[in-house]
DNA sequence: CATGAATGAGTATTCATTCAT
DNA sequence: TATGAATGAATACTCATTCAT
């Protein structure tokens, strides 16, 4: 089971991720950033983005409206920001596990594992990246585009190097798949957050999905031969 | 291919699907209320549910402002009765191919690409079903919900008739696969609606996808055996 | 009691008194412009004049919404209609009475007894007389005031006329004296409409009020001397 | 003449009379909230209450449209806390009044005065009190009321204790006093404010009719006798 | 850095009125 | 006369954002 499920939540400052929108702070508050986006994800759950108040989120992260301008650079940049910090996150820890040296079945299942396990346990977040996420057509072509698409380079690069090592059928689409891949993991966690969000759910799902796809990708060896 | 594809897009008044909200009205206009629904298409995939004007839609429309609340209850009832609408067209032919007396395979087959080529030519429709569905949480679980469980359950009692049948492994999930088939087809479409939506794209992508989720699915006879 | 009561609530559809609007009509509807009187005075009552819809009028009066402005300009000509219809009536009481050759005692009496009694058994028509009446300013001042001043010159009349003939003090303000009646039939109206209405409260308010305000206008033969 | 006139109008920022709806501001405005219903007065007598625009009124008062909202829940409310602010004002007032050890009708001279002088220089008052008050029956009959029968029962109390005293007839019924005695003076300022609003008008209104009201209340000392 | 009072642009919705039938 | 579907002007209210403190 993956053990930066607490990173991933945001836990850790992880300073080194602050790419965006972040000012330097000094050491006054321990990261007035961090728990701005950490109540950003339960409004955004509970609410959805539109309806989802500014002034929900400074008093439910403690602060004052204006301070969360201090931060972001208006209510857009909060949702991004979280989507971007958060999937950064998972990019890293789906590279690293690309990068390893493992048969291809076993990477790909892991890829499902992690990005399930991510999920399980936080049904906020889950519903954020799910929901939230679509609710603004352009924040999803503009910003969550770009890393969606590394996402699905990372998927299908593994994919082509298991077709290259013989071990995954050659008439499989790399990049289909992927897209597959992450459409039946979204669609997944998204009955998972509307429904009961029963807990292990995500865990046992993933496994299960992994055994039935990967068993359809597996290259035969010349059955019946 | 699927021949309904246009009646599902809207082109056909159907009158007699005017379960929520229409009223009747005297022989004026052809059928204002479906003139509307495809007017938000448009507008909808175009600005998102939020960003649109109900007066964009009314333009888009060719009537006034107001006569929009003759037809539905306010704008997110417009939303909703999209979803609705053609949700049920879906549902119907799923049902009915569900209901053949065909293998297993060919309906699961059948229905990927029912699904898929319903979409395929109509850009808009798929984005906002993919996209403007998430937009209102609230939305998404009051309304859409219960046709969407209508909508797995279909598919999953293919699934399972298939496991009695023999012809699908035991071990696999029919519900869970249910979901993960249609996050499949669901984020396919959605990429294929936010990139280039390319001519032929989604009928494609359904046979490529059929072969291999089918392949993982299906009971292998005593392979070696 | 005055047995004028139901005239003036409309029963007859004294066609003299149609001065304003009216439009000639065949014998098709008995009296198609009374019946949306009532129904207005119904609405007005229970909503006020601006939360009273044209609609719900038109409702109540059993006709379409369109079929009001074969009858009246807008919806501040039935108002308008409505006040100016009963107070012709009101008007046409008083100034029989004022012409009676009778003490101005007996006369001023009558007068009281008359205005609140016509009011005794419609509450609905009390309420729009004293609350609804106000709701416009510029109808007040515009169309109310005219008829209302020729109203208060009745009473001011009766008042000289007692004082020339010895019977009421001289010290007194007719017009004064007329605008104090006015105010205080109109408050007691007021607070029964808005109170229980109780049967009989006007009647019996209407008699006592007559003692007390004679009794102080009444002329002292002499006290003492 | 009473000297409180000015405060009734709201000239004094009489922090400590904010019951209803004020939030505590810091020192930067001297009282908007005063403000705003300074202009209101002005706004709404001018216009009528429905006519008259929220935007209008906080033009009228120097602030945007939203920091109407920070003051007062909607414009009902604006309304509601201007009778309720001036109303207890006068309330407080009479009571002071009916509490002094004064012969009753010195008192009710007073009273007289009181009510009358407090609105004569206050013409949009005057107006606002008369006419707006009455424009929404809903208001009129959930806010205003309660203090009514307050303001009813303050003046039957006088005129009860006279009774007792032996000052004023038994026949009287001191309710029904208290109403028509209000009823005449709110139809005195109603007819002054509509009419010229002519100076020293209601003043002299005021004792004329103190003067009448009391001869016919006072008990009469075995006339002839 | 932090605050939160003040701002004012922006829009869904209503409903009086019209007019083709 | 009568209808009622269609119209579209008109407005209270919200809430993201700013900036003086």
């Amino acid at each position: 089971m993956p053990d930066n499920e607490s990173s991933f939540s945001g836990t850790a400052p992880a300073p080194e991720a602050r790419g965006r929108g972040g000012k330097p702070k000094r050491g006054t508050a321990p990261d007035k950033r961090e728990r701005i986006l950490r109540a950003a994800i339960k409004v955004f759950a509970r609410k959805g983005f539109f309806a989802a108040r500014v002034s929900e989120i400074a008093k439910a992260a403690g602060v004052a409206d204006g301070t969360i301008y201090l931060y972001f650079k208006n209510k857009d940049d909060v949702l991004v920001s979280l989507f971007d910090d958060r999937m950064r996150k998972l990019l890293a820890a789906l590279r690293e596990e690309a990068a390893r040296d493992d048969a291809t079945e076993r990477k790909l299942t892991r890829i499902i594992e992690l990005q399930l396990g991510l999920l399980e346990g936080h049904r906020d977040l889950a519903e954020v990246i799910t929901v939230n996420l679509r609710q603004s057509t352009r924040l999803l072509k503009q910003y969550a585009a770009p890393l969606f698409v590394e996402y699905l380079e990372v998927i299908a690069s593994v994919v082509a190097e298991g077709q290259r090592a013989g071990a995954i059928r050659e008439d499989i689409h790399p990049l289909l798949t992927a897209r597959a891949l992450w459409g039946a993991l979204d669609g997944i966690a998204l009955t998972w957050a509307l429904g009961g969000a029963e807990p292990g759910g995500l865990t046992r799902a993933a496994r299960e999905l992994a055994t039935t796809l990967l068993d359809g990708m597996r290259r035969r060896p010349a059955v019946g031969a």
